[in-house]
RNA sequence: CGGGGCGUGGCGCAGCUUGGUAGCGCGUAUCGUUCGGGACGAUAAGGUCGUGGGUUCAAAUCCCGCCGCCCCGACCA
């Protein structure tokens, strides 16, 4: 490809709104453009790298058995409330209608697609077990766009589901997607940590998040120093400390004025935050006020707290009328007294005697308040974030916090999405039995992005081998005066393309210090510079961009590098 | 949805406080000189100042509404 000729521009300057390495680097070295909020163009570079990300997974998926299909992105509302979720999804969920008045919806995510398509296709346990995939746009009203591509709207995913009989298929299908995807990924060059996860609104029963680690990313991470344990926040156990073994004492109200935080709280009593327990106050989609405790150094896990009241649609933060119509008072709350409110304790609150809790009085504070004698919890669970140090569920030693960036999932469905929408089968012995569904994404444009974020310096790109657009990046110096040099390139350029492996051809009339700045901002894996310089030392100067040093190679040792006849120079 | 910021030629920005009809750098086009690390000179093109309304003799500038984009939070199969 001839650079002239190519549909792109770089930018000298980092254009304003882009903060990550990744978004900055793909916009001005001409990869990307943004059309909207968290709506992106794949230029032709960028769209190039993508297929060379597309493919990669295409084998591994092909190699554990997938079959590649293609599934629409519109999708009739009817199919989507005949699983439930036409309901269950807030208005991340794009809903429009057609010409006829028909409620139509762009997918976000093909569970309902595929578990039709059982229901039209498989009726016997013998077709199983069916891994099926595809490349697909996916759209998703985001309340936030963010990162460039690392959190857009609209994005291409490999999807892939699986279709079994019974758990033991499930549990092979899903094993085969975590080794593929371990594939994916150290082919792609991206470091991944295997997370537990929540499995969320699709249900399920075993999830698994593979994760970039990135001071940009959006999870938070839990990761055990030796290694033994990594689990997104969102669900991670860590054990817990032990509280002091005290007599129970009687309870008694302390006036505390301006103490409307722990912090304040405890320094104004002069106790440990662990001797205290905090009140936090939650509404559910259908309207129940949820009052979540725990103790004053820990900090309440939503997720946690959302699947302890099995909360559908989520909960948000309470109103403090709310609250108030609760019988309790907001910065000085407890569940003593409280009326008409789901109290769901920590476990560790539970064990903890003695505690400084709010006295539903503003200014007041009650001493030596205990779970069981002073209130009791509608939900006894484990509610709280896990802390930086805090000892290892599996061996004790201290985990560290971490921010991560999602690049892959998978899950178990189960049989929801088969049941919901009426999908059976001829099992072995005759019964009538509900398939047993998987399914595993990975998103495009954010892999893109976290390769950028992964393989770049302070010049620019440095694609790893596998999924650079071009295999090289040919800089034509003085070209336009010297034949030679210009038919040089050219030979160059015309065997790798013959060969199959084209590169990029820097034709155009700039001067060197351009051409050398765009070849390392585009980050091709090598740069060969033809120049009457170079021809007169020999030949051509060959460059490994990751930072080998450049020498001169023999013209037809480098045509013999660019079409793959010869091997790469060490 | 809450908080903050921004919107001025393709890109990056100044001008706004104190109203007087738009400027800088880069890029682009043509010519010449250069030619191994973002060259130099000359000439030129290119802007509804996001948008609608208001105030005013006069609005990029002041006031109000709306839209868009970015960041933080909420949210996130």
């Amino acid at each position: 490809m001839r650079l002239s000729r190519l549909f792109f521009t770089s930018l000298r300057d980092d254009p304003s709104d882009a903060e990550m390495p990744s978004h900055r680097l793909l916009v001005r070295a001409g990869y990307v453009r943004q059309l909207g909020s968290g709506i992106y163009s794949l230029l032709p570079l960028g769209f190039r790298a993508t297929r060379r990300v597309e493919q990669v997974i295409r084998e591994e998926i092909d190699g554990i058995g997938g079959q590649e299909m293609e599934m629409p992105v519109v999708h009739p509302a009817e199919l989507w409330r005949e699983s439930g979720r036409y309901q269950k999804i807030g208005p991340e969920l794009v809903r429009f209608h057609d010409r006829g008045g028909r409620d139509m919806v762009l997918a976000m995510t093909h569970e309902e697609v595929v578990a039709d398509l059982t229901r039209d296709l498989i009726r016997s346990y013998r077709q199983l077990p069916v891994i099926v995939y595809h490349f697909q746009t996916k759209f998703r009203d985001e309340p936030r766009a963010r990162g460039g591509l690392i959190r857009v709207r609209e994005f291409v995913m490999k999807d892939s589901y699986s279709i079994d009989v019974d758990e033991a298929g499930l549990d092979r299908s899903y094993r085969l997607h975590y080794e593929a995807y371990e594939r994916i990924f150290r082919r792609l060059g991206l470091e991944t940590v295997a997370v537990g996860a929540d499995v969320g609104i699709m249900g399920g029963s075993l999830a698994h998040e593979f994760m970039v680690l990135n001071e940009y990313g959006e999870d938070t991470l839990v990761l055990c120093e030796t290694g033994d344990y990594a689990a997104n926040q969102q669900i991670a156990q860590v054990r817990k400390p032990e509280p002091p073994a005290e007599a129970v004492l009687p309870i008694e109200e302390v006036a505390t004025p301006g103490t409307d935080t722990i912090a304040a709280l405890a320094g104004f009593l002069g106790v440990g935050t662990d001797r205290t327990a905090k009140a936090a106050f939650f509404t559910t989609a259908n309207g129940r006020l949820v009052t979540a405790i725990v103790r004053g150094d820990f900090e309440v896990n939503e997720t946690k707290l959302v699947n302890a009241v099995k909360a559908v649609g989520g909960i948000r933060p309470a109103h403090r009328e709310e609250i108030k119509a609760a019988g309790m008072e907001p910065g000085y709350g407890s569940p003593v007294g409280a009326r008409d409110t789901v109290v769901v304790v920590d476990d560790l609150v539970a064990r903890s005697p003695n505690l400084v809790a709010g006295a539903n009085r503003a200014g007041f504070h009650l001493r030596n308040v205990n779970v069981g004698r002073d209130f009791q919890p509608d939900v006894l669970a484990d509610i709280t974030n896990a802390r930086a140090g805090d000892p290892c569920p599996r061996c004790g030693a201290a985990v560290e916090l971490r921010n991560g960036i999602e690049v892959g999932n998978i899950f178990k469905l189960g049989r929801d999405f088969t049941t919901a929408l009426g999908a059976t089968l001829l099992a072995e012995d005759g019964s009538r039995v509900h398939p047993i569904m998987g399914s595993y994404g990975i998103g495009l444009g954010r892999n893109l992005a976290c390769i950028v974020e992964a393989h770049h310096d302070e010049k620019g790109i440095v694609w790893p081998a596998e999924v650079a657009p071009y295999a090289a990046h040919l800089v034509e110096l003085g070209g336009d005066r010297d034949p030679s040099v210009r038919e040089t390139a050219e030979r160059l350029h015309d065997a790798a393309a013959e060969a199959g492996r084209e590169i990029l051809w820097d034709d155009r009339p700039e001067s060197p210090g351009v051409k050398f700045t765009d070849a390392e901002l585009l980050g091709m894996p090598w740069i060969l510079t033809v120049s009457p310089r170079s021809l007169k030392a020999g030949g051509v100067e060959v460059r490994e961009r990751a930072g080998g040093e450049s020498r001169i190679v023999p013209v037809e040792e480098a045509e013999g590098l660019l079409t793959g006849r010869q091997a790469v120079p060490a």
